[in-house]
DNA sequence: TGAAACTGACCGTTCGTACGGTTAGTGTAT
DNA sequence: ATACACTAACCGTACGAACGGTCAGTTTCA
């Protein structure tokens, strides 16, 4: 290990900030709040960020970091584009549970990664999770597997339903994200499938997603 | 018409309000903001709206009101649940398109509306809105046309793919909002349906909405 | 003449950030 | 061992800008 003369409180800071956006939205989360709230200085803050913004920025590239690398692991373990394709919807919505706070961060900010400068390590994660997701569909597609669509286009369908549960969804409410995550499959992949539907086996790909997001948790708290 | 002293700018203001909310998001706009860009005071602004969250309630509001209303036309003229929750994605997609500032507006702050004590008229539209949805899916469980879904938690799969559409949808690209919605159908429906995939119409369904949101458009700019 | 539209100066507060100084650990040479 | 140099963590203050909102007064029109 490097040097670590005191023991930084980079980390807290970083969880401390992604909590409060999650729960309030980056306008209304100042640099002193985030201090008060740890009892440290809004100097020393900036002293491990350069800025509001940065915080954002490292917020948002280890959110995309996690779900690459997961998506990286469960994906290898399965070649065929439908069952690949459910495991990313499980992902998403599990995403939504087990790493709340960054998720519904990512979420409700996610006009801010598209534009700004300082955002571009994120934009380029973002782009090739995009990018995977649109070949599984193409490539079920190729296979017959599913019928003739827009594969962009239905990435973005699945995006969609997927994140937009952050408006609604409450990790310990009446349904597991597993559950929703499992018809959401259902309405989806059938409408996507060819000939009957296909049998999905739910339980499987949610094992393998959640294995693979244990393996790259965020630090503890 | 009531009294007008001097034509009042009202409507200008909650306009222009409206677009910069969906260009920058509502903590990024001040009301100097509004007032410089319509070359008018601070204080007029604040003459006419109580104050900067008045003006997001009646914007939230007045899109509520007019997706409502527009529902409770075309879905009059359509019996089949089938028919009628293409109804509601076309819609959905469609005020993407012809509705674009207010419906990107709406999209980017709806937490905001959740809460807020303000906020409880729009509440009341977003819920009858949501019951809408919810009874047409139900009736499709129960007439056999649709599998057995939990209808509560498709209609939110269907909002989520539909609202997602303002982070990156724009309205002079290359698809159009009918052939978004048309896909999403597809897929969607497809899933949800019984039987052999169900002939959509999706022409004649796209005209029936266009026509209901001609007749409940917002007042000219 | 009265009511609504509108103005412009102003208030109290909070914001992000810069910056000089202090404290506490670590490596090194004696 | 112990003195010294160095670095990273951290504090506290200060600042200019911008914020939402108030209000007494002026203009305009029916």
């Amino acid at each position: 290990m490097a040097t670590a003369a005191r023991k930084s409180r980079r980390g807290d800071i970083l969880r401390c900030f992604t909590a409060m956006v999650a729960e309030r939205g980056y306008d209304e989360v100042s640099v002193r709040d985030v201090a008060e709230a740890l009892d440290i200085s809004k100097g020393t803050v900036l002293h491990h960020f350069r800025s509001k913004e940065a915080l954002l920025e490292q917020l948002n590239a280890e959110y995309m970091r996690r779900r690459l690398a997961e998506a990286n692991e469960f994906l290898a373990g399965f070649a065929d584009p439908v069952d690949q394709l459910q495991l990313i919807v499980y992902q998403l919505m599990l995403s939504q549970q087990d790493d709340r706070a960054a998720t519904v961060a990512f979420s409700r900010e996610i006009v801010r990664s598209a534009s700004e400068a300082i955002m571009d390590e994120v934009r380029t994660m973002r782009d090739e999770y995009s990018a995977m997701v649109i070949e599984i569909i193409g490539r079920g597609v190729a296979t017959g597997a599913f019928t003739e669509v827009d594969s962009h286009l239905s990435a973005l369908q699945i995006f969609g339903m997927c994140n937009w549960a952050w408006t609604w969804f409450e990790p310990g409410g009446r349904q597991s994200a597993t559950k929703i995550a499992h018809q959401y499959c259902r309405n989806l992949i059938g409408g996507l499938a060819t000939g009957s539907p296909p049998k999905l086996k739910g339980a499987e790909l949610a094992k393998a997603v959640e294995a693979a997001m244990a393996s790259h948790r965020a630090d503890p708290a």
